[in-house]
DNA sequence: TCGGACAGGATTGTTGACAAAAAAGTTGAC
DNA sequence: GTCAACTTTTTTGTCAACAATCCTGTCCGA
């Protein structure tokens, strides 16, 4: 599904943006019944667009859905969390050895610039921040990667759980931890260090899984 | 979408299996127009149940589309096939080390017991034998591990890397060799050695990534 | 009081018609 | 023969209506 600019979509490309959209911001929350109808009239577009966006998110995770018994937003509990997270870990070390293989100097100063942002940020308070940054710095890697089949399962896998990741922001110390995590990311991409840059991955990853067990029990 | 058995399908899951089937199997081949009337006709199915099951299908990779243009099966290049490869390591990976932690005596004995009958099949030259064989020790391992979302990603690359993969088995002594890379990986999650299932998965599909390079350029 | 039967309403699944866009074919000028 | 303009055909995208199914509430009998 090529997805053209706003002006040249067709209903179908429409929905499913907008519904997945909805579902990764939270507006359409877990567990919630997705009646064909009433997202119709909400979102202002035709019921068979409507089925459509409902029957690709349901292949990308998103929803779940019962014959005549209606689509809901997939809930992804804790034990659910820790697996995805878990395949990221398994991928994005895969994506961090790519990248340090193929990294350029002009890659490395773009994800050195990121990094000077997110120090600007953490010293501003900025958690927010700090966490988009934390996506366009994993966002970047998987560009410099240029591994398309990582980057695809990457993106689905980041969409379900990005409810769950969301928390580990408030961690006390966890930014910061972060930061120098991210850090020996970059340093090892930027000396072409394959076996370092996945370690680093690695060693990052499980300190978002250890933020994450340390927040389970408390969804916002 | 909840697979029931066949007499309560709805139009919409019999268009998405049956579509999906022909696909993997190579009757819908790569590169082939996915014109909506005529699936319709040729299934007997509805065209909004094709259009749907299309939508499914693109999601999961199998087949591309643009509007106004049509679906098409997507054709898998040979380096997209690799990078397929490389995610599957990755995450097979992490499913024998999952297998190693989890494995029951009686997992251990259907593993042996599918290896066997390995063995009887390479005996008697019945390489399509030996390659289900391989799909069922691999299907084994992932319910041993019980990870679904490795599982579910796996499924999907499966399905796009099968006709790429099949062409390995033709390789001499590819079966030969193949037979032992599992026997290893099976012994180590009897041993319950989390690190040497891995190494021997990693082993076990470098192998078959040496393999596929060696058959470049041969689609049958 | 409780459980089963039934009706009505809500919603999903399907159909066929029409609108919109792209592809293919035709024609005429150079 | 080539190319551009125009027309026709094919196919996709959308819509509205109807069919099918499930859920909920009510009623009645044990």
């Amino acid at each position: 599904m090529r997805m053209p600019a706003v002006e040249k979509r067709t209903e179908g490309q429409s929905a499913y943006l907008r519904l997945r959209e909805a579902i990764l911001k939270g507006e359409l929350l877990p567990g919630q019944r997705l009646v064909e109808k009433e997202l119709s009239e909400r979102y202002g577009l035709g019921r068979a667009a409507i089925r459509t966006a409902l029957a690709r998110l349901e292949q990308e995770g998103l929803v779940d859905s019962e014959p005549y018994r209606g689509a809901w937003v997939r809930a992804i509990g804790e034990e659910e969390a820790l697996e995805i997270l878990e395949a990221r870990m398994a991928l994005e070390c895969l994506v961090a050895r790519h990248a340090a293989r193929k990294a350029t100097a002009a890659d490395v100063e773009r994800l050195r610039g990121i990094l000077r942002e997110m120090e600007r940020r953490l010293a501003e308070g900025d958690l927010l921040g700090m966490s988009e940054l934390n996506r366009t710095l994993h966002q970047t890697l998987v560009d410099i990667a240029g591994h398309r089949t990582a980057a695809r399962l990457i993106e689905a896998l980041r969409a379900q759980g990005v409810r769950h990741q969301f928390r580990t922001i408030l961690v006390p110390g966890r930014a910061q931890q972060s930061l120098a995590e991210h850090r020996r990311i970059v340093e090892a991409v930027a000396a072409h260090d394959e076996a370092e840059a996945e370690r680093a991955m690695r060693a990052h990853l499980e300190g978002v899984t250890a933020a994450l067990r340390q927040t389970q029990g408390g969804l916002p």
